[in-house]
DNA sequence: GCTGGGCTCTTACCC
DNA sequence: ACGGGTAAGAGCCCAGCG
């Protein structure tokens, strides 16, 4: 028989001497389903030198009898583009490999070895080109049910899951997930705090929650548990779930001696791919992954993020995690607590129902399952969807090496010409590092290293630094970026006769913005010394071209007599003139080959001396502000809301004498002490461990206060704080925002370095003084 | 011992 | 754990100072 399958998960085993994929999904009557499939035998290749004999070295190596050796075969692959002759050993068992790969490298006439790095399961899904989040047919026989599966039928493939034409995913069950527990002496710890409640919600509706009575949480787990498995959801949501709920709920259910059995099978969550939890038969997805792709929400809250989205609800009051403790121990404001965990849960589901279709876009373009694609960083994103592509060519996939890092020259930024302009066009040149690399066939498998001769076909040679591509055939990169830039502009060719806000919109704009950060990540990634192809005459070739072509666009421009304000890598701020703004786009795509368009058109912008900092007004009337305060997370609110008033009047009434009054009312205002805490906080990334520091810093410093009162703070966290009044250096004077009071703040510090140089940073273009901000 | 200029460290932005 | 280019604040160092 034939069934449909949705990819919901997958992984691999080795039972009975057996590997065995298992792929985890939705049949198109919306039951779950899971196939076994035990036909492909896992392998790796080596590559060989060309010093023996290819069948010689077959036949010394299978003459070693290793146990699990099941076949080794001749054949012809591509690596970095040149044809070479390599081994494909075939192995049964996948634990087995990596000791025979150490063995078998070390066989005369042996180059390297390739492939042996890749996971079982992902090797499944890219040789035979199944993708999760996508529909499949394949030929199965139905088996019993020996697993104990929670599926309603499970069989044994009896043919390659077969991709099927691109459609809606199937109505799934999520269920959202968030947790809470407390200690009397900071964050808590599994090993000694309890789970105090978990909160529940799903997309049919439901709320639920469990909470704990006294000290003992086993029946809050028990009953939990009990509520997943009976739910049965396909997708779990979680924001941060990755770090703090799975890791606290096993440590838990261990203390207790019990199994968290919350998967589809009989095991429990485990840490697995990119760090990720996986939750077998499930898609367990993290949503706190994705808040990076959200760049207009400075600090990644859960609340932020949800009010960056619209959620209803995302804007209630905040209880913040210090102070959980004090609402759990007293029975008034319990209550209060309860429901702000519910809220939570609830406020994920809101995410999930929001972001899940650019995450199984993401994942079904990348080939990363559900569960890992948010965890996995963009350069693996991008390297999965490109792993997939080469198989397609025969092109072998490289090892991941640790390399040295050597800098090269990137983009061109023009110095602004300062002041304020009107009527000032931006031309930018559509997507050009990607259609540079199309165009000149930049890519990791047509480069000319400098003592390889010319190939008959030609060379496109780089400006300035002279790296040699060959001009035929098109490259990796060429035809990975040609198949997405044209399934891209197909979709959006789509969406133009839907409604937005229709769902098959919804889909298809989650699509093309899925692709369109893929397309973006191919440049920086051949850049990337971790990249498996990295080739660092790639990314310097793709750059000495885009220098090449801006630098052309500009002469082009100075020619016909536009007047240039500014330009940065892609674009030229050109004073507005559409007859000659048309004839220098027609001009530069006919010289360049490349498509160069007005992304925007202010109707008066301003600019300072510095680069990558200015504000335009809009033909719409909004205020378009790049690089100043107001887009930075590491201001206050304070700052920035003084800045974008100052902005405001400054572009719109062309009145630097109101807007300096402006200032002058604000800063009243923070002097008669009007101003809230949280407008007065100062958000900034702790990058590293804070031991690390080479300096003594602020953000830092208010770190350590957080960890001395056990709520530690790690790497890649965000930490809040307000300076207070006092002696001493700033970072002596930073107090974590958690534990700092209104009266202790030092106003002075935010009068005069918030708010006035923020200000005076565009007041000074018009002559206005410090002393002029003084009210 | 203090001051101020300049360098370094650090973060977050732009494209 | 995708690239380079850039601005900016605060810490840090140390020459110069009757």
């Amino acid at each position: 028989m034939k069934t449909s399958l949705w990819l919901l998960d997958i992984n691999g085993e080795f039972i009975q001497g057996n590997p065995e994929i298992r792929l985890w999904g939705l049949d198109g009557e919306g039951r779950r389903i899971l196939v076994r499939d035990s036909r492909l035998l896992p392998y790796f290749y080596l590559v060989l030198n060309g010093t023996r004999e290819s069948e010689d070295i077959a036949n010394e190596i299978e003459k070693t009898h290793l146990p699990s050796l099941e076949k080794v075969d001749v054949v012809n692959r591509r690596y970095f583009g040149k044809q070479v002759k390599a081994l494909k050993i075939t192995v049964r068992d996948p634990s087995l490999i990596e000791g025979y790969v150490k063995k078998l490298a070390k066989v005369h006439g042996v180059e390297t070895h390739l492939e042996d790095d890749l996971r079982y399961s992902y090797r499944y899904l890219v040789d035979n080109g199944v993708s999760p989040c996508h529909w499949h047919e394949v030929d199965v026989e139905e088996v019993r049910n020996d697993l104990k599966a929670s599926v309603e039928a499970v069989y044994r493939a009896e043919s390659t899951p077969k991709l099927g034409e691109k459609a809606d995913s199937p109505s799934m069950r999520v269920l959202s997930l968030s947790m809470m527990a407390h200690s009397p002496t900071g964050a808590p710890k599994p090993d000694n705090n309890p789970v105090d409640i978990i909160s529940c919600a799903t997309n049919s509706g439901e709320t639920k929650q469990f909470a704990t009575g006294n000290k003992d949480d086993e029946p809050t787990l028990e009953a939990f548990i009990k509520y997943l498995r009976d739910f049965d959801p396909d997708i779990i949501a979680t924001f941060g779930g990755n770090t703090f709920e799975w890791p606290f709920l096993l440590e838990r259910a261990k203390r207790s001696g019990l199994k968290l059995q919350v998967d589809r099978l009989d095991t429990e969550p485990h840490r697995s791919a990119y760090g990720h939890i996986s939750i077998t038969g499930r898609a367990n997805v993290d949503f706190s992954d994705f808040s990076d792709e959200i760049g207009e929400v400075k600090v990644k809250s859960l609340e932020n993020i949800a009010a960056f989205l619209g959620l209803p609800e995302a804007t209630a009051p905040i209880i913040e995690d210090v102070d959980y403790a004090d609402y759990w121990n007293d029975p008034k404001r319990r209550p209060e607590l309860l429901e702000f965990s519910m809220r939570r849960a609830r406020l994920i589901l809101g995410l999930a129902d929001e972001l899940l279709g650019f995450a199984e876009e993401l994942s079904s373009l990348s080939g990363l399952p559900l569960d890992q694609v948010g965890a996995a960083a963009v350069g693996f994103r991008i390297e999965s969807y490109i792993i997939r592509q080469a198989l397609n060519y025969g092109e072998l996939i490289p090892q991941r090496l640790e390399r040295p890092y050597f800098p090269y020259q990137g983009g061109i930024v023009l110095n602004p010409k300062p002041g304020l302009h009107e009527d000032v066009a931006v031309l930018d040149f559509k997507a050009m590092y990607p259609n540079l690399m199309i165009t000149y066939n930049i890519s990791c498998d047509t480069y000319i290293a400098p003592k390889e001769p010319t190939p008959p076909e030609g060379v496109n040679a780089a400006p300035e630094v002279g790296h040699r591509f060959r001009k035929e055939p098109p490259g990796l990169y060429s035809r990975v970026l040609k198949e997405l830039i044209q399934t891209r502009d197909r979709v959006r060719v789509e969406m133009k006769g839907l409604k937005p806000g229709d769902s098959a919109y919804r889909i298809r704009d989650a699509r093309q913005r899925a692709i369109k950060v893929m397309t973006n990540a191919a440049y920086g990634y051949a850049g990337w010394v971790g990249a498996r192809w990295y080739i660092r005459p790639v990314a310097e070739a793709a750059a000495a071209w885009g220098r090449y072509t801006i630098t052309r666009a500009i002469e082009t421009a100075r020619k016909m007599g536009l007047d240039i304000i500014y330009g940065d890598t892609d674009s030229v701020f050109v004073k507005y003139d559409r007859g000659k703004t048309d004839r220098f786009v027609r001009e530069v795509e006919a010289e360049m080959g490349l498509e160069i368009r007005p992304d925007k058109v202010y109707r008066r912008v301003l600019f300072t001396e510095a680069k990558k900092r200015y504000a335009g007004l809009l033909e719409d009337g909004s205020l378009d502000i790049v690089g100043l305060e107001v887009a930075r997370g590491d201001w206050t609110e304070l700052a920035k809301d003084v800045q974008e008033g100052v902005l405001g009047i400054l572009l719109r009434d062309k009145d630097p004498e109101k807007a300096a009054a402006y200032v002058r009312e604000e800063v009243s205002t923070l002097r008669a002490g009007k101003v809230p805490l949280r407008d007065l906080t100062i958000w900034k990334t702790l990058t590293k461990d804070p031991k690390e520091y080479a300096v003594r810093v602020a953000h830092v410093e208010a770190a350590k206060r957080l960890a001395e009162k056990g709520w530690e703070v790690t790497t890649g966290d965000k930490v809040g704080y307000v300076i207070a009044k006092g002696e001493g250096k700033l970072y002596q004077r930073a107090v974590p925002y958690a534990f700092a009071s209104p009266e202790e703040v030092d106003l002075k510090y935010y009068e005069e370095q918030q708010i006035l140089p923020s200000a005076l940073r565009v007041l000074s273009m018009f002559k206005i003084t410090e002393k002029q901000l003084q009210p």
